[in-house]
DNA sequence: CCGTATCCCACGAGATACTG
DNA sequence: CAGTATCTCGTGGGATACGG
């Protein structure tokens, strides 16, 4: 799987990625066509609040990944576009999206075991206290 | 890059990977043949706390990606596995590493234009004030 | 329409101390 | 050795209000 130093460079993908609206927000985007307009990304992302939405298309055009462009039309209007590099982005991506097809049902099976195991270790007194609070879980 | 909302799925994997330590760890494992025990890990993750360790392998116990044997030697030793399931990480794990290799010059470069741009957009008072704190950024 | 500015909370993660 | 328990801090992200 590489050397443990080589998966330094990989953070700076892995960051990008990792937050709950940036993948939406491409998908989004090549819905598009490659661009689309501030509130219609809003729109094809629901609910994705405004500051969220600021805060990733910031970050990614910070990294060279989409464009913005304010369009010369009377009113005011910004159209955000995948640069090439963005669309690089295809490969990893669809490589995450293709393992989770494949082995969701795999992983949603393990997590159901986890819990029979653990429940099992956790019934020594006897009997159920309301199972409540805890359970909030597995990956988030 | 398929429908928005079949994107949820991915969410799991990506909850999974994006902490910071989990594909650290899963490289050490690979490293170990597959297996490695809790401080061998935490000598080849360094600096990794105690607390994230077990965080971490905890989760990827959760989701069967690996498995924890206490070892029946006189003392207290405990193994963790990498799983049939833990192993198939390594194609989208590699699609992440490959495109960070491939991509990450034109990242930095298009970081350090974006600054470029930004700054010379800030100096519109004449001079520059010690520009200090807000640069922490681009990708976390 | 396209943002910025605040307030607030939840969570990841380090540091540290303690247990089987 | 292999964890658990607390405290603390920084950051992601929602809600809301305001500005160009």
């Amino acid at each position: 799987m590489a050397d443990i130093k080589e998966l330094e460079a990989m953070r700076l993908l892995l960051d990008l990625l990792s937050d709950k609206w940036t993948v939406p927000i491409l998908a989004a985007l090549c819905a598009g066509g490659g661009k689309q307009r501030f509130n219609a990304i809003r729109r094809e992302v629901p609910p994705i609040s405004q500051k969220s939405l600021v805060t990733c298309l910031k970050r990614l055009e910070m990294n060279g990944l989409i464009q913005r462009h304010v369009l010369t039309t009377g009113e005011l209007a910004v159209e955000y576009r995948m640069t090439p590099l963005g669309h690089t982005l295809d490969e990893p991506v669809g490589a995450l999206l293709s393992w989770s097809w494949k082995h969701e049902r795999e992983v949603r099976k393990a997590q159901q075991e986890y819990f029979s195991r653990t429940e099992a270790a956790d019934d020594k007194s006897g009997s159920s206290t309301a199972r409540a609070l805890p359970l909030r879980l597995v990956g988030r």
